[in-house]
DNA sequence: TCATAATAATAGTAATACTATCATTTATTT
DNA sequence: AAATAAATGATAGTATTACTATTATTATGA
């Protein structure tokens, strides 16, 4: 069975859908992959163009700008997070278990087993979310941003991690913090880990298994505490 | 008593040391306003070195880029916080005390109270760690960076932070990522308060007590846990 | 006072972040 | 299959960015 995973996007995020044209989706796919080589900062549109042999004015007319097309790949990231999350917890009825294996979906690099379609390859978009992901909302724009509901799927998932909270023990007091809390941490230890291993106390280069526990120690100690 | 805080900076961080003349400290001084003003992205030196009236050749006499001042303005921030946390904790013993402090150091925003020398001014120093803060470190020459010590003054205090927690718990397993986990959330869970609500428990604008009850939950019931 | 260093004034370059125009190709409708 | 519309390509152009270079002027210091 190939399933093909449809994320309805926020239309807001382009001016055209790359989704429905071949050339859309090869921005899209090849966006990530050169935003990934380069960096955010040095990646350009007319880097881009000529990688895929179209022009710059061409790639215009389905984004905005460079800062949307980013958005849009992390949008693309969260929402087909939760729907991992969702499928996999979906049998679950332990909000412990439940939690302990969101934890693994947030840290565990997909590596080639991941979703690696025609369009955005999810390793690739792992990786994007390690290195770009906050850059996505640190901008003056964040409130107006915020109010086109750019961060939607971002919300959702904190949203849906902090319910998960709640079960395990309803007097906790700061469920949407402590999932925030674990998102943002999932990937900046695992960053810190590969580039500034003085930050954490996992040696460069490492497994995930240690900042599983690590996580998985943070939030099962908060969240039992009834403080 | 007016004391003047002197801060050695890394050398690699600037062509010309600016503390060393008027000129120097107005860039750093206004440069930090400035970013804080436009975001770092919109920030160019052509636009500061108008409104300091002076030419942008000059200001690149001082600084290579802008990624540098920003480094350069964390970095300044980093060691005052670090200096600080000596200040407030060196004459208590027990190391709870020691770290409640330090959580109050790092949320509390240091308004008008706050440093404000001709130099840099404590208050837009913190603004600018909420907004701009993991820009120093999320770009493809971290490495490199990291190895001219760019990052020193924040590995140093995570540094002094672990020792606590060590000193707390002997037997914890996590004491650098539960401190670098401390500082990133201090400041993320504020910029998410003021412009993402949805991602905390504290109405938006809120004070920062809340913020500072969930931080002390999170790491002393991390921290007094011996799994 | 002479020498040196710092700054100002000015100019210039390649790249960035777009917008505009028009021709050509491709897809859709009748 | 012809007519029409939509998407793309080719090309050009603009203001700004991110610098580097040169020379004149002013301040500092031995």
């Amino acid at each position: 069975m190939e399933l093909d995973i449809r994320i309805k996007m926020n239309e807001k995020l382009f001016l055209r859908n790359p989704e429905e044209s071949v050339l859309g989706k090869k921005i899209v796919k090849n966006g990530l992959i050169l935003i990934n080589k380069l960096g955010f900062e040095e990646f350009t549109f007319k880097k881009l163009s000529i990688e895929i042999s179209t022009t710059e004015a061409t790639i215009y007319r389905y984004f905005e700008n460079k800062h949307r097309l980013l958005v849009y790949l992390i949008n693309w990231y969260w929402s087909y997070i939760e729907y991992k999350v969702v499928f996999y917890t979906n049998n679950i009825s332990n909000p412990e278990i439940k939690l302990k294996t969101i934890i693994k979906l947030l840290v565990e690099d997909p590596g080639n087993k991941g979703l690696n379609s025609d369009f955005i390859s999810e390793q690739e978009a792992y990786q994007l979310i390690m290195w770009e992901g906050s850059k996505s909302y640190l901008t003056r724009n964040v409130s107006k941003d915020n109010k086109d509901r750019l961060f939607k799927p971002y919300k959702d998932l904190c949203e849906r991690i902090s319910l998960i909270i709640k079960e395990y023990n309803p007097k906790y007091k700061f469920p949407h913090s402590m999932a925030s809390t674990l998102l943002e941490m999932a990937h900046s230890q695992k960053f810190f880990m590969q580039n500034l291993p003085a930050l954490t106390d996992f040696a460069k280069e490492q497994d995930d298994k240690k900042i599983i526990l690590f996580l998985e120690s943070m939030v099962f100690s908060s969240i039992a505490n009834n403080r």
